[in-house]
DNA sequence: CACAACAAAATTTTCGAAAATTTATGTTTA
DNA sequence: TAAACATAAATTTTCGAAAATTTTGTTGTG
């Protein structure tokens, strides 16, 4: 792995986690020091986020975390809605074996992770439970799509998850969602994928308002 | 615009129009030398490119040109019949005065530019109409999926279009589909844009097939 | 006092050389 | 002969300084 993707990974994750928060400026001799490596792996690891509009830079003025804003989480959630229920829909149709083994498994990690506690993992099970239902879908573009949208999105959730007190069976969802898909109802899955994305916008939308 | 910004445009350009060839590597000081440039801003134009998936790297290895196959024209095909049949929809429920008279205006520039016969305008022309319907759409994420999803796609089409001799009637079929989009019929509009990018594929794959 | 005009500082962008890695070439050995 | 290995060449990646640009601060002017 070169340096320009460590340096991907490592701002992806900080932005991700709010760790760099939202309007930032993304200062090269600030970020040179933080992960201790040159211009020139931060300019082409930013460039990059630049393309998944996780970071917006004006010319010759540089760079600054993509600010948040609710209608921007809308449009994101909204997004992933379509990319990912037509995945999901795919994913029904065309899964193997393997497919479904794989959703099992995911399901199960993310028990017990929500069941432990630990944040870290947690949110990591969490992305790949819901990578894990759509991964059969065929689309490489799909899935690329969804792995941006799950990005922008997850900015959202990250901050507000915290002081989450009002109740909601999160895992409850997950495993009826798992159920569906296994067994191929190709139209109840998709419609609980996409509740359960809105839900958690609303969710966030009112605690962001509070 | 800075250099890198340059770089970005030119590369892209050369390769949707076949200057650069699939699967051809890109050397850094073939690069250097042929659009004048230092290695940094070629580099990060590179790294952007490769978010867009018209560039491929393995690290340490450097760049290629994205190699082309049907499947995965037909992947790119169906992922923006999706991301732009809905993003249409959209327009035509949210669309004001100012979207149709861009899509009027779009069809108009696209069929003078298609009787003088200049390959080098209809190209942008007709890349320009197709943005003008799903404009009014109100979401990034579709829009910059689009974009993505168009130069993908024109990949394929240039290079087919030289030697097309079976009859079309292609602006008949954009005049219809305008028509649609502007007389608000939100189930047809659709349809008809699907059918056209379909149908464009069966006319490549025919002739990649001969 | 507002506001240009200018200079200084900070920052981004770009370059070319150095370092690291891969690929090609040739040599030895079993 | 073919595999293994060393060596050289080609290429990518990274660094740090130089150039270009923006931002900040200061001074002079109406």
């Amino acid at each position: 792995m070169t340096l320009a993707d460590t340096a991907y990974d490592s701002l992806r994750r900080d932005i991700m986690r709010g760790h760099l928060p939202p309007g930032q400026p993304l200062r090269l001799e600030a970020l040179r020091a933080r992960y201790d490596m040159g211009f020139s792996p931060l300019r082409e690891a930013l460039n990059r986020l630049q393309s998944e509009r996780l970071v917006v830079s004006a010319s010759m003025k540089g760079f600054i975390v993509a600010p948040l804003s609710l209608p921007e989480m809308w449009e994101a959630i909204e997004a992933r809605v379509l990319v990912e229920t037509e995945a999901l829909r795919l994913s029904i149709l065309r899964g193997d074996d393997a497919w479904e083994a794989g959703v099992v498994a995911a399901l199960h990690a993310l028990g017990l992770a929500a069941a432990r506690g630990e944040p870290e993992t947690l949110e990591a099970r969490h992305a790949e439970f819901h990578l894990s239902l759509i991964v059969a879908c065929g689309s490489g573009w799909l899935l690329d799509f969804a792995r941006k949208l799950s990005a922008a999105t997850e900015r959202y959730r990250a901050p507000v998850l915290a002081g989450d007190t009002a109740p909601r069976d999160v895992q409850g969802e997950h495993a009826a969602l798992a159920e569906a898909a296994l067994a191929r109802r190709a139209e109840e899955a998709p419609a609980l994928l996409a509740a359960h994305y809105r839900r958690t916008g609303e969710r966030i939308a009112a605690r962001m308002a509070a």
